[in-house]
DNA sequence: CTAACTGCAAATAGTTTGCAGGACA
DNA sequence: TGTCCTGCAAACTATTTGCAGTTAG
């Protein structure tokens, strides 16, 4: 499992920035760490408390700052107004296409947009230290439910 | 200029939308097509009381509402939380990158980008309406100011 | 003249901060 | 045992909605 991986990488963030191990910070780490899907923080607010943990909404704001500086998880803008969360570690970098209609998120992976990328970035004398790349529009499945028409 | 296409735009929309032909309105969609940069609801708002217009923050949103789906203006999601407009008519596609820094924003365009992207589209049955691709790291001005050192 | 538009103020949503009690080292 | 941590409540930012006066058509 890399969850074992993770909850060490985000040890020795917390000791690096003399903070406490506590259960709420481990709990939150551990549950980020297993998230298979893109989340909200209060999606994984939810998901805590369904499991019982006892923890509060600012704690989980708080160290979902801890695991991005640390690596840990990536934040996405696809709705305007919330940040989503995805974990990042053991899971090589890709994007995504969202359906406007169901919402449903497809990752995709391009070397070939990649290098592409960096070379404009070069050309500009920038450093990328990251990248966002998402495409909006209809799934195969939302487009069949609609038929091939013309028509919004 | 292009302000003026663009109007004809603006007003055709209202028509179509069953919407009346106001003064805020048009202010507004003027502020907007002339403007050369991005710039967020409020910074517009700003811009037009500093014109001397009477025009509230709220029909600001809703104008600019009417002038998303009219096809006038994009929205970018560069910062968290907040929503960037930036004009469409009459400008090509392009994308950012977005110094950290200093927040100065780059604008790139790559045909080999826009087409890989298509085409890893298509292989998901994905059909595009809009994308989005934002660079987030270092400037050149600013990797020159901090030097070429190793350390953040 | 009437129905739609405007803009204030209040509500809402997501996120951050101040403070009093509680837990790690 | 002391200090950092937690979490409630309140603040805050961006945006949306309800309502009474105003204006386009």
């Amino acid at each position: 499992m890399e969850t074992q991986k993770g909850l060490e990488t985000f040890r020795a963030a917390l000791c690096r920035r003399h903070l406490a191990v506590t259960s709420q910070r481990m709990k939150i780490a551990r549950a980020v760490l297993e998230a298979q899907d893109h989340f909200t923080a209060d999606a994984l607010l939810a998901r805590l408390k369904a499991d019982g943990a006892r923890v509060g909404r600012v704690t989980v704001y708080r160290t979902l700052k801890v695991l991005l500086e640390a690596g840990l998880v990536e934040e996405r803008a696809f709705d305007k107004g919330r940040v989503a969360y995805e974990r990042a570690l053991g899971r090589s970098h890709h994007d995504h296409m969202i359906c406007v209609t169901c919402r449903r998120v497809i990752e995709f992976e391009s070397a070939r947009i990649e290098r592409e990328q960096r070379r404009q970035a070069q050309a500009c004398g920038f450093e990328v230290l990251t990248h966002q790349h998402t495409l909006f529009g209809h799934c195969r499945g939302c487009r069949a439910k609609r038929g091939n028409g013309s028509k919004a």
